[in-house]
DNA sequence: GATAAACATGAATACTGATTCATGTTTCAT
DNA sequence: ATGAAACATGAATCAGTATTCATGTTTATC
C-alpha cells in the first residue's frame, strides 16, 4: 500500500503559499477569522477548532497554509506593523511642521486603533507569545519616529533633546490613549484626546510665566 | 480504613490563608517562585509542576494555598499595584510642588521596575489572562495621578487641561521607559531618561519663542 | 505524649486542544 | 477528457498539564 512513488514530493513550501484563487481565498478567510478569534479570546483561548469554524473550514485545513497557530499569529502581528506604519506615513504625507505632523499622525494612529481593536490587542499579546516580533515592531517603529524628532530637530522646528528617548515617550502616549479607546472604551472622541496630548506634547504642563 | 467520621470538616477557606509559620512560609516560596516563573515564561508556559519545584515543593502543596493557577496570577497582580501605588507614594512624599513630584515618582517608578521585571511583565499579560485585574490596577492608578493633577490645576502649578487624559498620556510615559528599561535593555540611566521625559513633560518639544 | 488540624506528598485522573493522516474533491494544464 | 497537483475534510492521535486524592508527616494544644 502507500504507492509511494516519486521520492522528492515537492509539498514542503515553508511558509506554504496558495496556488490558486480558491487557496488564496481560503488563506485569508482563516487569517480574518484568526484576527477576530484571537484578538477577542487571546492567544490560548483561541482554539484552532475554533478558528477553522469561524472561517467556515474544516480543523485540518488550517494546516494546509500555516505550520503552526504561532505562526499565524506571527503573520497578524506583522501585518499590523506594516499597516499602521502605512496608515500614519500617509497621514503625515507632505506635512511639513513636525508639530502638525505628530498631530496629524496621532489621529490616525487612534482611528487605526479604533478600527482594529483585536490588531491592537495582538501585538500587546506578542510580547509573550513572540516576543520577537514585538520587539520588530516596536523598533520599526521608533527607527522611523526619532529620525523624524532629529531632522525636526536640525530644521529648528522643535527644541533640543534626546530623539531616542523622546521617541519613545511619544510612542507611550500614542499607546495609552489607544489603550483608552479599545480596552477602557473611554467616551471621549478621538479630536478632544489628540488636542489634550498636542497641548501636552507641544506645550507640556509647566504653567505659562507669569 | 478511612475513618472519616465527623461530616463537616472545616477545609475550605476560600483565599486558604495558612495558619500556620510553616504554612505562612510554603505560600511565600510559592508565590515567589510564581512570579519568577510567570514573569520569565509566561502564563501559559509556567506550569504549576515547574513553579513548585522551583518552589521545592510537591505538585499538590500548590493547591493547599490556591485555588487554581489563575488565583495565584491574580495575586501577583494586586501585589504589584499595591507595592507600584506605595513605592511612588513614598517617593513624593511631602513634594509640594506638582512637576518636581512628577519627577520624583517617575524616577521612583523606573527604579522599582528594573528591580521587579518580572512584576512588570505580569502586569502587561493580565490584559488577557485577568483583564478584570488589568483594569482595576491601571484605573487605581489613574485616579491618584488625576486627582493629583487636577489639584495641581487648581493651585496654579501646571497649566489648565484635561486631568483625565493627561494623567493616562504621563502614565504612558512612565510605561513606555519601564518598558525600554525591562523588555529593550536600554543602557541608559534611568536618571537621562527622567531628565528627558521631564523637561518633555514640563516643557514640551515646541521650540522657545524666538 | 496523644490527638486533631494543618501541612505535604506525588502518583493518578481527566481533559483539552494542537497536530497528523488517510481519504476525498476541486482545479487546471495538456 | 484526464491525470496530477492543489485543496479540503474531520476523525484519530498524542502530548501536556491542571487538578484531585489517598496517604503520610509535622505542628500545636491539652
Amino acid at each position: 500500500m502507500t504507492s509511494a512513488g516519486h521520492a522528492e514530493a515537492p509539498q514542503r513550501t515553508p511558509g506554504n503559499q496558495p496556488k490558486t484563487a480558491r487557496g488564496e481565498a481560503t488563506r485569508k478567510a482563516i487569517l480574518s477569522a484568526a484576527e477576530r478569534v484571537i484578538g477577542a479570546k487571546g492567544y490560548n483561548e483561541a482554539s484552532i477548532g475554533y478558528i477553522t469554524s469561524e472561517a467556515g473550514v474544516a480543523q485540518g485545513t488550517f494546516y494546509i497554509y500555516f505550520k503552526t497557530k504561532e505562526e499565524v499569529f506571527s503573520e497578524l502581528v506583522l501585518e499590523m506593523g506594516r499597516l499602521v506604519r502605512h496608515t500614519i506615513a500617509e497621514s503625515t504625507q507632505g506635512i511639513q511642521n513636525r508639530l502638525e505632523a505628530e498631530k496629524a499622525g496621532l489621529t490616525a494612529f487612534l482611528e487605526f486603533v479604533r478600527a482594529h481593536p483585536d490588531l491592537y490587542r495582538i501585538v500587546q499579546e506578542a510580547l509573550f507569545v513572540d516576543p520577537g516580533a514585538y520587539r520588530e515592531y516596536y523598533t520599526a517603529f521608533e527607527d522611523g519616529y526619532r529620525a523624524g524628532l532629529s531632522s525636526a530637530q536640525e530644521a529648528g522646528q522643535i527644541s533640543p533633546g534626546d530623539a531616542e528617548t523622546r521617541a519613545w515617550a511619544l510612542m507611550g502616549i500614542a499607546r495609552a490613549l489607544g489603550e483608552q479607546l479599545v480596552v477602557f472604551d473611554t467616551k471621549k472622541p478621538i479630536s478632544e484626546l489628540v488636542e489634550t496630548a498636542y497641548d501636552l506634547i507641544a506645550n507640556g504642563i509647566k504653567p505659562a510665566e507669569s
